[in-house]
DNA sequence: CGTTGAATGTTAGATGCGCTAACATATGTT
DNA sequence: AACATATGTTAGCGCATCTAACATTCAACG
């Protein structure tokens, strides 16, 4: 992991410090994570970062920026094979939700949490939007609309409430911790049509 | 709020820092919890909190675990004045858990997220599931059933996706950070029935 | 090319936190 | 009253974040 490297300059330390950093918020948590064990990972002194980031939480914010990027891209490619505002495309959608927060659950915590904080970041807010504006597309063309009106906020939202939530449940091992056994597949499937219903 | 004391022994040192740090955890949050801050909200040395707690993460479970006997109470205040089994009940559930989750963020969170690193944690599991155990019993009665077999399990589990990912939206200002107005109080009723019917 | 300023790295250290060991004081049992 | 136990303090280790001062490389311009 430690490249020893033999120059003096890294080349692209930013980006090394941001996979480093990546990498032990899934291992540990973004909570545990800290600037020396990247550091450490990238091959660097522990006062390096700072010439590429404000502090701790800056390296946290590009990780976060950059996951969300691989979420889009997740849920973009999710669209394909379905037809436009068809009910397989708002379920793979689903999917493709669940399926980026169980396999990067360090990058997904950190994603959602992180506004607390930065609520000032308009980078992170416009991105969140990219990615919401993805489902709020579907379903506008699954009710049979050229534009997201009110109706169509108010019948999607409940659908990103529930992936929202099975998400947590799932990467916080509630299921688990309770003994839940639930055909995720199916669950999705079964309700999304009844939150689409009526 | 650090009440200097006369006396060289504390009376309840243990509820004393319990307090401090669940006050912390809703400032600054649990990652952003110190030990030494709650001594000196507490107005002790920062060696003390260790005669009544392993560590740091004890006394955070700690929080959590009577956090989670609040959000108890609450929901089983809830259901007073509503028919048992009735969509009523159901409802008020739900908002109870808006309810606690927006009125105690940090305390919210810590309980979902400490599970993953206490998995062992039986008392916190059994807390847990007397707590759903009380939705699992309204949404057998609202079936018609007596005890709560596979099908109320599945009928039951995304009402709590729903209500546990609009909390997570709600807290982490998601909906904030995207412009989204939505009444809370119509999406819960709303999708809680479209999640019943069928 | 060679010089020089900017970019990017290092070392040393200030400050603060979690936690432990050794010691101090109160409490309660006999 | 004497002693064991519970509960507090002080001092200090190791590690973390971040800064200041210094070192090395890069790149732009004569």
């Amino acid at each position: 992991m430690a490249a020893k490297r033999t120059q003096y300059h890294h080349g692209d330390l930013r980006a090394g410090l941001v996979e480093a950093t990546r990498q032990l918020v899934e291992e540990k948590g973004a909570d545990r994570f800290s600037v020396s064990d990247a550091c450490r990972a990238a091959g660097v002194s522990t006062a390096a970062p700072y010439r590429h980031f404000e502090d701790r939480d800056e390296m946290l914010v590009a990780v976060c920026f950059e996951g969300m990027e691989r979420f889009q891209d997740l849920m973009l490619k999710a669209l394909k094979g379905h037809a436009h505002g068809s009910l397989e495309a708002i379920i793979a959608l689903g999917h493709s939700y669940i399926q980026f927060a169980t396999s990067e659950p360090g990058v997904f915590r950190l994603s959602f949490g992180i506004g607390r904080e930065h609520g000032d970041n308009i980078e992170l807010a416009e991105q969140g939007m990219r990615i919401y504006g993805i489902v709020l597309e579907q379903v506008a063309a699954y009710f049979g609309k050229n534009d997201v009106d009110d109706d169509v906020l108010d019948r999607a939202f409940p659908l990103w409430t529930m992936v929202h939530g099975l998400s947590f449940l799932l990467i916080d091992e509630k299921m688990a911790m309770l003994n839940l056994d639930h055909n995720i597949d199916a669950m999705i499937r079964d309700n999304t049509r009844r939150l689409l219903a009526d």
